[in-house]
DNA sequence: TATGAATGAGATTTCATTCAT
DNA sequence: AATGAATGAAATCTCATTCAT
């Protein structure tokens, strides 16, 4: 008898994975479909093929199934933007890379966010406010990036002079409005369309030189 | 038996009235105090002095008064806010003091908004969306006066040509993030010092000489 | 129409204390035929005739309910003995009232009292422990009434000098292993058999001249 | 390979001892922690270092291993105690040793008794009372040899007349008592001075000479 | 022999809503 | 008009036991 190549303990680990992954998908699935009150564990283990009990050999409890749930998401998402940063532009560019990626990623988890954008409960203080807290880490990490590129402008005075920190918050939450904006409909033009109207936005706000504005791909 | 002057009929419709006022009342300190899971019938009939039951008299459902209590005070703060503006003076003049009330006036109601900025789950739900759509009745009247104001500022020519409907979409949103911000303990400065930057980047933004800015008040 | 002489708050509280009653009452008819693990919310609420949401109406939770079921049984067993007692009389004829009164109230109680005795988990410390605290309290009650009645005795030098506190401890016990070993079906005798060889045991150990026995009526 | 001087299938025989002891243990360990309710396969498998499966190997069914950890430490118990006795000695002196070997053994095992007195369920339960009275044999044993040791001092003009078996009863119930007692904290004497306090209460009751006491070691 | 993932059957508790009074 | 007891339908979580590997 031939012994497969992959291991016994590695075949279990794969299982697990997948299995956990299988969960947190149909966690998303049902948050995005109908919202965070419909997320029972009836509902989100038939979803994934298993029974109630099984969840807990995955998730500690209901929250920690959550939280998880979307704190990958939202991990997932910050990778794929920084990925798109090319490292070596002016900060201007890096900047619009930035708002153009957030832009599409979130465009792509547009259900899922449609509800994440109207329900933010998770950034409620929980008991002991330690989920709250790790979730915003995400935001943080977004908001200092963008804040490290205002910075380096404003030296090569690329930049108009300004309290880069605010502004990386303003910068941030127009993107989440835009994004927010069409997931609810309201918007009438075109992804790329959006972008380039936010990033025009912007190029007033920041750019020393401006006026001509056009932003440079 | 004497009479009093004040007929049955409208002794009823006062109290019937006060009633009412006061459910919507204890729904709000309940909301704010511990979020919308915290509602129960029970707890907020108790805040309000009656049973449960009594409820029902006054409200359809818990839905129902949950969305009266918050359509209330949206419909009370725009109140507010459109009796600061002085409809005689510019539109950038009017739109500082849109900016200004918008934010005292949430910086008042700091505790239920608070709640309300995270959870926004009344703007989802809704079996047939209605609910929802009323909601937003309120945001989409304050941004059309909004629009209404640039557009009026770009046909003087004291605003650039823009998309209005987007730029008081915009405007609104970035208001609503400063709010947040500070009621998340986000922000270190005074309500005004935030109003005036807030202010400054728009004057940026909108107005055709702009550059030495100094909001008018 | 005839208005009954019951007022309809005093007709509701008989009602809600025939309710409670009802409850304990099942409560303890379930702990006697199966002992506290088939004690369930579902099965006590259906004994009592009514659905399990109803009981949380009566009591806090499924602890609470047992705790009072259990202490409403102790307090009236020891309300009961207590009032056998002839407070007129010699302090050995009141000890003799205590031990037969004690024995036949507890094989009126058997089916319960044969897993109280057996499974005293209640004693045991609760989160707090203050149930179980509560519930020594009666044992301490009985304890301390048998022990003042032996210190009567010894200063009247009816009883032997001797450190009353231990004794009446022993006395309690050996009169509840004698209840207890005729509930385990171990006892061959009649109560009253039972009963006076008790009797005679400590007619033995607690009086001065003693030897000729014969426990008094 | 070389093989080891001890047979394959006494090595097994060693791992299945070993193991069966340490899940035995590890029970006890649990019980005399948290009490019967804390016991859970999880967590006995873990204490003893194997899992939840694993026990199944060894015993049928958590009941079985509870009885079984009960049962051993019983037996045990019994054991030493009989291992103090000098069968040389007089009744009185053998009654002695009894007494105070049983108090200083059940003292050895007091976190694990001061459960097991609490919460007797094992006693009762059993589907059809089998493990009950498995356990019941114990005790019997016990009081066996005691009312032996009572006849013989009766017949030796030693202890006055009586009926011994109840007295064996009453002498281990006591013993008993006098053991729980100070597990619950109630004693405020040394384990010596509650064994001679007993020792001389029992001199009362059974010599003939009596009176003048002094328990002989 | 040993593993530990999976099952499935409860158990407690909460609440919106109804309805007899 | 008002009460508040009662219902009934979830929802979360726990565990003994089984079984494929």
């Amino acid at each position: 008898m031939i012994q497969s190549t992959v291991s016994n303990s590695s075949r279990k680990e794969v299982l697990q994975s997948f299995r956990t992954r299988s969960l947190l998908e149909a966690t998303r699935k049902v948050i995005a479909a109908e919202g965070f009150d419909a997320v029972t564990m009836e509902r989100v283990s038939a979803e994934a093929g298993m029974t109630k009990g099984a969840v807990y050999l995955y998730f500690r409890s209901k929250d920690h199934l959550i939280v998880a749930a979307v704190e990958e998401v939202a991990s997932e998402m910050l990778r794929q933007i920084e990925a798109r940063v090319d490292t070596a532009a002016t900060p201007w560019e890096r900047l619009c890379q930035i708002i153009r990626g957030q832009l599409e990623i979130m465009e792509a988890q547009k259900d899922l966010l449609r509800v994440l954008l109207l329900d933010r409960r998770l950034l409620r203080d929980s008991p002991r406010g330690s989920q709250a807290r790790r979730l915003l880490k995400y935001r943080e990490r977004h908001e200092g990036r963008i804040k490290n590129l205002l910075d380096e402008g404003i030296k090569q005075r690329i930049f108009r002079a300004m309290d880069a920190g605010q502004a990386a918050f303003y910068i941030n939450e127009m993107t989440i409005s835009t994004a927010g904006r069409r997931m609810m409909g309201r918007s009438a033009h075109s992804l790329e369309r959006d972008s380039e109207d936010l990033i025009g936005f912007l190029g007033l706000l920041l750019r020393k030189s401006a006026r001509q504005s056009g932003a440079s791909r």
